[in-house]
DNA sequence: TAGTCCAGTTTGAACGTTCATTCAAAATGG
DNA sequence: CCATTTTGAATGAACGTTCAAACTGGACTA
């Protein structure tokens, strides 16, 4: 029976394609910004990296700025689904869970000159836009709050947690910024570093080692 | 003879009120951005925060973009002037210009919400305009060395003085950011985390005392 | 099976708006 | 009186949105 579970559900644009047009229009959003910037992202730009007529738009998104907000929302959502997969695949100390933010920050699926060209071109926006601002200042204050809470957990009491965890979220979140300055980003390198910073940071904790029996507190010689 | 030294140099538009006028337009784009935003920031908008016509912008720049570029110079060329400033008033010694780093960098001066506002917004545009990046990316690549080569100084050979600097700058260069968050930044918390970071860091060398033995600077216990 | 129908989808040109630039004319002031 | 400065309306380009028309493919009928 029912022939139509299809019909009697569908609003104008919402077959089955509906997401995959709605995605296939947020990777040429995203295509766009990293090669023209946000400035010079046009319908007619997102159009044809998309393969689509320009009325595609409005058909599938309630204009430009909602597939704009829409493209950040995604980059954003991606952000945080790397990174929460890598920390519930860690261990639970929180060493690890740092190291699994260093690796999941530079994980090429997020780190790409795709996704930070994105990210920083909206965030630059963002003072004027509450739109953006909601979504870029609930992301950041989220990682922060997260990174200073670890940084809580292993700090001795003589030094300030809230102020190595803040400068630590800020090298992660600044590093892969100028990215496309050489065309080119060393991931291995922004790891290395971030790792140096934690290593001289908290000796003994670190570098970490996969021994350990309980815990996870590291070895140290 | 000679009555004009005026007349003889004089190219259309350059009466003595030229670099007056400039910096009015200069200060107007600022208002425009911080108000704004660098997108909805339009020639008719900056002559009214000027006070004169659109038909002027044109008379004493190159065009729009010509302003917006000759606005981002001067951001930056107000956070040079007053960073060397006060390292030339400090302590030679690497914790004193450190400080003097930490003191310059939220001087009300330059660490406002309009010059932060501009600074943020060119920067997300900088990756597609070769313009904006030369001068961000000039200015952002001598201030993370000079930092770096100061951490170099005081770090102890068992820590990564490029990674701790690395971390430092980019704390002192992005905790301005939220500023229109809430409206309004508490400079002096900034200053206590940065000094936190340090004291933190380098244990033993921070916080400064005012004794020492060689030349004069300032009483702060 | 072949034919018909129709909701859903796609097109792209037309439209109206916004914007930067231009420039003839007016104003200014020494 | 004239060089310089200022005005502001006109101009044309760029852009986002709209919408009538065309197209698609599966469901239903004969």
């Amino acid at each position: 029976m029912a022939g139509s579970a299809a019909a009697a559900s569908k609003l104008p644009g919402e077959g089955h394609h509906r997401s995959t047009r709605r995605q296939q229009l947020i990777d040429a959003a995203i295509t766009s910004i990293a090669e023209h910037g946000l400035a010079r992202t046009t319908v007619a730009r997102v159009a044809e990296a998309a393969g689509l007529s320009q009325g595609l738009l409005s058909f599938y998104f309630d204009g430009k700025q909602a597939l704009l907000l829409a493209t950040l929302e995604y980059v954003e959502s991606e952000f945080e689904r790397v990174r929460r997969t890598a920390m519930a695949r860690a261990r639970t100390a929180p060493e690890w869970q740092l190291d699994a933010i260093i690796e999941s920050t530079f994980d090429p699926t997020i780190c790409n000159p795709r996704y930070t060209a994105v990210w920083n071109a909206f965030w630059g926006e963002a003072r004027a836009r509450a739109d953006y601002m909601r979504v870029c200042s609930a992301h950041e204050t989220a990682q922060l709050e997260e990174t200073i809470a670890l940084f809580r957990e292993i700090a001795d009491p003589n030094v300030d947690a809230e102020a190595l965890g803040t400068a630590f979220f800020h090298l992660l979140d600044s590093i892969p910024e100028p990215f496309d300055e050489v065309g080119h980003f060393d991931l291995e390198r922004a790891k290395r570093i971030s790792r140096a910073f934690l290593a001289s940071v908290f000796r003994g904790r670190f570098p970490l080692t996969p021994d350990a029996t309980t815990q996870a507190s590291p070895g140290e010689q």
